[in-house]
This record gives C-alpha cells, structure tokens and sequence, in this order.
RNA sequence: UCCCGAGUAGCUCAGCUGGUAGAGCAGCCGGCUGUUAACCGGCGGGUCGCAGGUUCGAGUCCUGCCUCGGGAGCCA
C-alpha cells in the first residue's frame, strides 16, 4: 500500500516534500480557474487549493466530478496560511477520486433530529458528531486511568442474567437454552459487590438494558454505565470518591479535549468550576430548601425531574444530595442506623440541568436485615441466595455507585439530547441503523 | 400507559375566513483566480401521512387510524 499521510501530522510537514493525504469531501467551491475541496479524514480537515494551469487536465475534470463524501486522494505540498482554519493549506498538485458518492442526504443545510438519526451511520460524520465521539472517548479512557491508577481491578459481569438487579423496572427477556428466560442486565453491582470481597477495589463498565418506555432527553433502552464498588469504604467515602471521580474526568475533558469543545462551542467556565468540594445535602434539608422555593416538594417522595433541576440551579457544580426515603430507594440500600426512615445513599446532580449522573450508595450488609427487605419486596428470594452468602460470609462494610457515561459526555459536551452522546443510540422507536 | 405537538418537493418550512401547490436550500446547466453554509443567472422537482365524511369544490373543516417528536412516570 502506498504511503499517505493524515492531516494531524501535516503542520509538521510545512514547505517539506510533497505529501499524499487520502480523506472525504465536505464542500468544494470554485471561482472558474481555482478550486478548493475541504477534506476530512477523521484526523483533522484541510483545505486543498487547486488552481486551473498548475494541475493536471485530469486532476481539474476530477474536481467538476466531486460530490459531497466522494472519498479522494490529493497529493501536494504542505502551505501555512493564515487564511486557513487550521493553520495550514494544501496546495494540490494532482486529485484521484478514490470512491464517488451520489445524492449524499445529509446537505450542509438545516435538518431535523428525526432524519438525521434515520441517517446516523452517514451523520456520524458530521464535525460535531465528530467532536462529540472523541469527548465519549476521552471521558471513556479518563475513567479507565483513574481506576487503574488507584488499583482498582476491572471486573466484567455477566450482560445475561437469571436473577434480576433491582426490584421493578422492565426488563428485556431472551431464550436462553433450556433454562428458560433469561434477561439483559440493567445493572452488575450485585456481581461486583461479590468481587469486591475478592479483590477489595473493583469496577465493571459496560452496556446496560432497561426496558422502560422512557421518552426523554437523559434516557436510552441501551446505555453504558461505570459501576465502582469498595470493601470498607461508608457512604461518606463513596461521596469523596464519587467527587473526585467526577473532577478527574470532566479536568482531564478539559486539558485534551479543548479543540473539540471548542467545535461544540461549549462554555467550558462552568466545567473549570468542578473542583471538590461539591455541596451536599440531605434529602430531608432538600425537601425543606425545595418547599422554601416554592415547590409542592413533600418529604417521602423521590426527587422528579422539575425538583432535581431546581436543586442543582441553586449551585454553580454538581451537588450530592444523600440519605434518600428508604420506601422510594433499592432494597440492598444500607438502613440509616441514625434515622432508620432514610438509607445511607446519595444521588449526584450535574449543572446546567443535566440531572442525575450517579446514583449510589452503601450496601446492606446485616444478614437479617437485607433478607427482611428482600421479602419486604416481594422479590424472589431463592434467586437472592448468592447475594446473601456475601453477608454470610464474613460480611463486610462497601459502597459503591453507577456512572452513566451518555448523560456525562451529554454534560460535558453541552449537548441537549443525550442521544447524541452514543453512535448508534437505542430508544424505544429506534433500532436502525 | 398518560398529556401536549407535528406529518406539504431530497431537506427545512410557508400556505389566512375552503377556490388551479409555494419559497429557501440541495441537484443539474452556465459564469467567476482566495472561497469558508461562497456568490450570480437559468432549469427540473409533489399520492399535501393513510382511510372515510361534509361540500359544487378540501393541503385547509369533521371522524378514525398510523408514524414521529417533546414531557410525565421510572431511572444512569
């Protein structure tokens, strides 16, 4: 295969040889006797300047042929210009169409969200898309390096499952064999609890299902979640841990991903303002503060959308509100021993009316007491034995919590939709492309 | 499941109290030596979501259905 080069590496290569980059067409113009074709090749965009008497009678009847994604070869020189973007041009000496594209549906003109997405596998394209799936990546590998750098131990738990995660909550169900149903996991912290009793400091990261009908902007049928969990660490730690978690990841957005927030035309001053320590309240004094500003906010019911966002307006980083109704939260939550109507957990909103990131907690880790919740749900308790066997044996305080990664990068890029934070989102009308 | 909203050209939309279907962009043809969603001139483009009803006449009014979007609930 011939040599060519990506546009990453060409302001190293100004006024030096001549280069062959290989990339996809965005626009092209021209004014009669000079052409110019923006390229892309997923590692930067270039401009290519053609002019009419310094190229090739071919390579000029190429540039009448080019199309919008017709993918090319372009050879020439590397120039600085202060008129280009991107600090460079290529002055063209030849131009190869490597693959024409006709009738490319997407223009550089206004669409709609319901059309783009029928076109997701050509809008992936697109500069934001672009920008938006290297952000995903880097918050992807920032949380990968924070784990690792802190000896945590990368566990996978199993996506097919036979005893379900939390009580309610709809599931999606698959043959499987001859044992029957078998359901897509919505969550692996029971199986992460139980390595945590291996391994100490563990983590699994991974798709999750939730079958619900879920019509919103911060909800998808599949998404990726980040599920840490600690042997020895209280809910107070899990919030420290949570915090500097969170700092970690949008710091590290900000110190590599600046080009690409700067594409998405995000105000990265809110996101240089997420430093430790985030404020913290209690459920109890939310419900006091909500009521205060005029929400009909009772205590006993679980935070709705309208109530989280007026929360978080009142604080300029993300806010953990702790010690949740012990009637609105999951069974496995440990009982508050100092008020035994609340559990030791603690959800964290993100700014700008992005809602909940995490949700977590300390584990249940009584015997009795996790089976007394276990009946008290109804749930089926036979499928519940290997949990309990971690309480029995040799039980130990843990705590751990959930990370969604598409309402993250959703925060961070300052999308409004978190669908745009997945390649290929699954919602409950779609599942094409 | 419930509550709102929208379906008209490839795309984004306009179309008033019912009277021969429109614009911008995209596409195609032509022009222009520095364009950045280039610009200028010309051309083609329609089962008005589907079915029924009212009417001399329905994109427009009525009924039902379908599809999609936003929100609620649930949660990351």
């Amino acid at each position: 295969m011939p040599e060519f080069h990506r546009i990453e590496e060409l302001p190293q290569r100004v006024g030096g040889e001549t280069v062959v980059v290989r990339g996809w067409v965005m626009t092209t113009r021209s004014s009669g006797k000079i052409a110019f074709v923006a390229l892309r090749d997923g590692t930067g965009y270039l401009q290519a300047v053609l002019s009419k008497k310094d190229v090739s009678a071919a390579a000029w009847d190429a540039f009448g042929k080019l199309t919008q994604e017709t993918s090319v070869e372009v050879t020439g020189t590397v120039r600085a210009d202060a008129r280009a973007p991107g600090g460079v041009e290529l002055t063209a000496s030849d131009l190869v169409i490597l693959g024409p594209s006709v009738d490319f549906p997407i223009t550089p003109k206004e669409h709609g969200t319901a059309f783009l997405f029928e076109h997701r596998h050509l809008w992936l394209r697109s500069r934001r898309q672009v920008a938006i799936a290297r952000v995903r990546h880097e918050v992807i590998q920032a949380i990968r390096d924070f784990f690792y750098e802190r000896h945590f131990v990368l566990v996978d738990t199993p996506i097919l499952t036979g005893s379900i995660g939390e009580a309610a909550g709809h599931l999606f169900a698959v043959e499987y064999f001859d044992l029957g149903t078998a359901y897509l996991a919505q969550t692996g912290q029971l199986y992460v609890e139980a390595a945590a009793a291996a391994l100490g400091k563990v983590y699994c990261f991974g798709p999750t299902f939730r079958a619900e009908k879920s019509k919103t902007r911060r909800h998808l049928t599949e998404f990726w979640m980040v599920e840490p969990e600690v042997a020895w660490n209280d809910s107070d730690a899990n919030m420290r841990l949570q915090e500097e978690f969170v700092c970690y990841i949008v710091a590290r957005c900000l110190e590599r991903r600046n080009t690409e927030l700067a594409e998405l035309e995000r105000d990265t001053a809110p996101l240089e303002r997420v430093r430790p320590p985030f404020p913290r309240i209690s459920y109890t004094d939310a419900v006091a503060k909500l009521t205060a500003l005029g929400s009909d906010m009772a205590w006993g019911r679980d935070l709705g959308g309208d109530e989280e966002t007026l929360l978080a307006r009142q604080y300029d980083r993300p806010v953990m509100v702790f010690n949740y109704p012990r009637a609105v939260k999951a069974f496995y939550m440990k009982e508050n021993p100092a008020d035994r109507r609340t559990v030791l957990n603690n959800d964290m909103l993100a700014p700008e009316g992005y809602g909940e990131i995490i949700g977590g907690s300390q584990r249940e880790d009584d015997y009795d007491r996790l089976l007394a919740r276990i009946r008290e749900e109804q749930l089926p308790e036979e499928a519940y034995g290997w949990y309990l066997d971690l309480r029995k044996y040799g039980t130990f305080v843990h705590s751990g919590f959930g990370l969604g990664v598409e309402r993250t990068v959703a925060w961070i890029c300052g999308i409004p939709h978190i669908r745009e934070a997945i390649a290929f989102p699954r919602t409950l009308y779609k599942l094409w492309p």
